[in-house]
DNA sequence: ATGTAAAACCAG
DNA sequence: ACGCTGGTTTTACATA
């Protein structure tokens, strides 16, 4: 080691650095089968800091027990700390022995924490002329910063200088303590300002200096909330500063001289890395090391884990990553043309023909197609050769909208090109411009070959990324097109598209026509190569127009019924309301989750009260429920009233507001959200209309058939887990089905060793709910909280399950690594449904990744089979002669309207298509159901 | 005034 | 952190 005259101290904050490590790398566990992930990722750290030699002087720091100085001034400071978790705990002596294996000094002091130490000897080191780099995150260390002393992120290895900590606090380092004084920070329990976050504390600080000057600013201010909160609580704010405020006078346990770098007994800590298992820092060290054991990884750990990151695995190249060619990317964005003639249409209509394909985009007044106008449309027939067709524009005196076709004049002249199938018409989401197509007189259904780049693009990359045009374009074509709120204004300045000028509505749709092509160039190819070309053209895109139909057709609402449920609600939740303000003492906003809380835990009292992440008190229906259990009545009470609320508000109410004058609802159904391929459906949601309680399934009742006609409900039994025993081949689950058993009876028949016979309820509901739990990616502890029995016997159940079954273990796993391995799984129709999160770091977010990628496939490939049955069953219908009409789809249900005298063969005809729809291991099985309104018919 | 996050709860 | 996929309403709060 060189000897220098000015120091250069590395101070690692040990104790910051195991929490973070433990949590964001996966588990491992050394030979003698010990948890070390946090072990691991320090020794890697601590390796690469003597690797790069990056200081002359070295020390790692701890945390000394819990009672330090800050404690005494506040009781409560960093009180709610739960213990560490069990896998943790025997890491924090093992980091320890880490910091002797490599001769480096660990320093702690009795009653004062490391971020007190560290602060100190930075300003020891600063004041003998030397520097100093804190290895750490902690945000509580930023005001250091600063003046020969920096940070370093140890996972991340990026510098934390004046301008990370500037764009973390607003502030400068030296003003770090007064922005945490005002803000306060709820993981250590200091308590702040209420109602002053991050924006506010710096705002403040900027404009006063220090949290002196604001409190003293404070009585002057507008009269405010933000006043009155920082006059009554200045003294925690005076508090809270005390407690941020790092300590630069504690005595040195060691003298900075003693902590230069020593030289490394590589025999020491070879030995070490080897009981540890380490073996790739070995290597990575050069120390010569004996053969023997490596690591050992559990069984749900990445094969990847390393703190550099280096090794992540790389997900198979999306579209994205394609090379869109030149001639897409030369052309610009801009030069389009006005068209306002019968003849200039005319010639860009021949031109798409001639070309043999063009993109169709259409402008409107509104964004919902069943009631807007066509304001102008758009064509575009090659890269950076596109138009625009104002139909609708007002004009202003000053800006007149100039000469326009009419909309008649216009769809005239297109009717034959988009009626044309030897003309390819592309559209990003068809199924909206076919509805407005369809509004201004043009039928639907008439508008043949059509591609959809959003369905392209969602039927390879679901879950990657969103399909909106915007985001494919910035994707794929490295452009971003002008957004649409720049062209008419946001907020109170925001004016309809037929009032945006012509030549700016030119310059925003024509583009948006001239993207759609581009995209299309870049996705038609990689359609195939992803193995998506099937899923697209048998399922998504002829499933496009089949939903503009059902949407088209909405379904019919007893207006009156909906009108008396709606009252009938009002008067029981006021007579609730009154109730509930007697009980509580006082009156307040029972819709209120942060009042109710205040009321139930801190005026009266109540026990087993639980804080959420912002640190309200959690009042949902299990709390609630579990005081009503105890004999409470006003939570009893509340919950009455918030059934009903949200009945009232979410559907008897707003369902009369949507209703159309034909009194039918028509939501829209979005191809393009989830990631498993599944449909949803909004403005209304009508895939969430009540059913499990008596008062619900009044609103279900509400659903009609007209006069003289019927509703028949059709529905999928079980295809998840049919799909399951299909995937995983498990036999008996197979044979179940084959027979037509009780499928959650036999479960629990196989499971518990009990005849199937006699099966009693509570054992049948139990194999329930580890028949779903096991497709939603089951954990012990989530089981027992759905059967409300302790975890440990809920692992046994899993155990037996998993013992009983071993191909659905099987099946797990292989799942986890293909996602790990691919980035996506597949449905059994080659459906990707991308898990993103599959690889991260955090152990909790990469086990959300595993559940997703188990989910996936069962979720994804019911959605296939009854998107096949969706394609087939309208011609289905009309070839068999009948007038039905399908209606609605709840991911496993379809619902459809029939002529009374008719339904009863619509319905076996549905099920026979249904039941159809795809060749599995196991029976696909369809139950009909006929009815005046969708309660009756389910 | 307008936008957004969090909490709550509806469905399969 | 705590089983998957969605959407809507409300309150409470931050920002224009």
């Amino acid at each position: 080691m060189t000897q220098s005259d000015t120091p250069h101290l590395v101070l690692v904050d040990g104790s910051g650095f195991i929490f973070r490590a433990f949590h964001a790398l996966p588990p491992m566990t050394s030979p003698d089968g010990v948890p070390v992930n946090a072990v691991y990722g320090f020794t890697n750290m601590l390796a690469r800091m003597l690797r790069e030699h990056v200081g002359t002087h070295l020390a790692v720091i701890f945390d000394a027990g819990r009672h330090t100085f800050r404690s005494e001034i506040y009781p409560q400071y960093k009180a709610h700390r739960p213990e560490p978790p069990e896998d943790l705990r025997p890491q924090f002596s093992l980091i320890r022995d880490a910091t002797r294996a490599f001769n480096v000094p660990s320093i702690e002091l009795q009653g004062w924490e490391a971020d007190d130490l560290i602060a100190s000897y930075a300003c020891a080191v600063r004041k003998i002329g030397g520097t100093c780099t804190i290895v750490s995150s902690d945000k509580d260390l930023m005001q250091l910063v600063g003046d020969g002393v920096c940070m370093l992120d140890p996972m991340k290895q990026t510098p934390i200088g004046l301008p990370e900590v500037e764009k973390k606090f607003g502030v400068l380092p030296e003003k770090v303590v007064e922005v945490q004084a005002l803000m306060g920070d709820s993981t250590d329990n200091v308590p702040g300002v209420p109602g002053i976050g991050p924006k506010t504390a710096s705002a403040l600080i900027n404009e006063f200096g220090t949290l002196e000057a604001v409190l003293a600013a404070a009585p002057d201010m507008k009269k405010s909330k933000r006043r009155d909160m920082l006059i009554e609580h200045a003294e925690a704010a005076r508090i809270s500063r005390k407690l941020v405020e790092l300590a630069c006078d504690v005595p040195l346990p060691e003298p900075i001289e003693d902590l230069r770098v020593r030289e490394l007994d590589k025999l020491t800590l070879a030995d070490w890395l080897e009981s540890m298992g380490f073996r790739s820092v070995l290597s990575r060290l050069g120390v010569s090391h004996p053969a023997g054991a490596h690591a050992h990884r559990v069984a749900h750990a990445t094969a990847h884990a390393s703190i550099n990151g280096a090794a992540q695995t790389a997900a198979t190249p999306a579209p994205s990553e394609s090379t869109p060619n030149a001639a897409l990317l030369a052309a610009p964005y801009s030069g389009y043309e006005t068209v306002r003639t019968a003849e200039a249409l005319q010639k860009w209509v021949s031109a798409a023909q001639e070309a043999g394909l063009c993109a169709v985009d259409t402008e409107t007044d509104g964004l919902d197609p069943l009631n807007a106008n066509m304001v102008g449309l758009s064509l575009a027939t090659a890269p950076g050769k596109a138009c625009y067709v104002p139909l609708r524009h007002e004009g202003t005196l000053e800006e007149p909208a100039g000469e326009q076709l009419s909309v008649q004049a216009a769809l005239e002249l297109i009717r034959p090109l988009l009626t044309d199938d030897t003309t390819l018409k592309i559209f990003q989401n068809a199924k909206f411009d076919l509805l407005v197509f369809d509004r201004a007189g043009l039928d639907y259904a008439s508008i043949t070959a059509v591609d959809d780049t959003m369905l392209m693009s969602y039927a390879q990359s679901a879950g990657l990324h969103g399909q909106g045009m915007d985001e494919l374009s910035t994707l794929h074509l490295g452009h971003t097109p002008i957004s649409y709120d720049s062209v008419t204004g946001t907020g109170r300045n925001r004016v309809p598209f037929a009032q945006v000028a012509v030549a700016r509505a030119t310059e925003y749709a024509a583009e948006d026509a001239d993207v759609t092509l581009r995209l299309w160039h870049v996705l038609r190819p990689t359609l195939r190569t992803n193995q998506a070309l099937a899923l697209y053209e048998q399922i998504e895109r002829p499933l496009s127009p089949v939903l503009a139909g059902m949407e088209k057709a909405g379904i019919a609402i007893d207006r009156a019924e909906l009108g008396r449920l709606s009252e009938d609600f009002a008067g029981r939740m006021a007579v609730m309301e009154k109730e509930i303000h007697a009980a509580a003492g006082r009156e307040f906003n029972v819709a209120s989750p942060r009042q109710l809380g205040e009321i139930l835990f801190d005026e009266m009292g109540l026990k087993g009260g639980k804080r959420g992440k912002a640190g309200a008190w959690g009042t949902d229906s299990s709390v609630l429920q579990d005081l009503a259990d105890q004999g409470h009545d006003l939570p009893e009470k509340v919950l009455a009233w918030r059934q009903l609320a949200k009945l009232k508000s979410t559907y008897t109410d707003a369902l009369l507001r949507q209703a159309s004058t034909e009194d039918r609802v028509h939501t829209s159904f979005q191809m393009a959200i989830t990631t498993t391929g599944r449909l949803s459906s909004n403005e209304p949601n009508l895939q969430n209309i009540p059913i499990r309680t008596e008062e619900g399934s009044r609103i279900r009742q509400a659903f009609i058939a007209p006069k003289g006609k019927k509703l028949i409900s059709a529905d999928y039994s079980q295809i998840e887990l049919r799909l399951l025993a299909d995937v995983a081949n498990i036999p008996a689950l197979r044979e179940a089905f084959a027979l037509g058993q009780d499928i959650h009876a036999r479960t629990a028949s196989e499971v518990f060793g009990i005849p199937l016979e006699g099966m009693d309820a509570l054992t049948r509901r139990r194999a329930k709910a580890i028949n779903f739990g096991i497709i939603y990616g089951i954990s012990a502890f989530g089981l027992s909280r759905q059967l409300g029995i302790p975890a440990g016997e809920a692992r046994s159940y899993i155990d037996a399950y998993f013992a009983r079954y071993p191909g659905i273990r099987d099946y797990m796993e292989r799942m986890r690594e293909q996602a790990r391995a691919q980035g996506y799984v597949l449905t059994p129709f080659g459906r990707r449904c991308y898990v993103p999160t599959i690889n991260e770091k955090s152990a909790a977010r990469r086990q959300y990744g595993e559940r997703q990628a188990i989910n996936a496939p069962l979720q994804g490939g019911a959605a296939d089979i009854i998107k096949r049955a969706m394609v087939r069953l309208p011609q289905a219908l009309k070839d068999a002669g009948f007038s039905a009409r399908m209606l609605l789809q709840v991911h496993d249900e379809l619902l459809f309207e029939a002529e009374d005298h008719e339904a009863k063969a619509v319905a076996a005809l549905v099920r026979n298509i249904m039941e159809s729809a795809a060749e599995l291991s196991v029976p696909l099985v369809v139950e009909t159901g006929i009815g005046h309104n969708w309660a009756e018919a389910h």
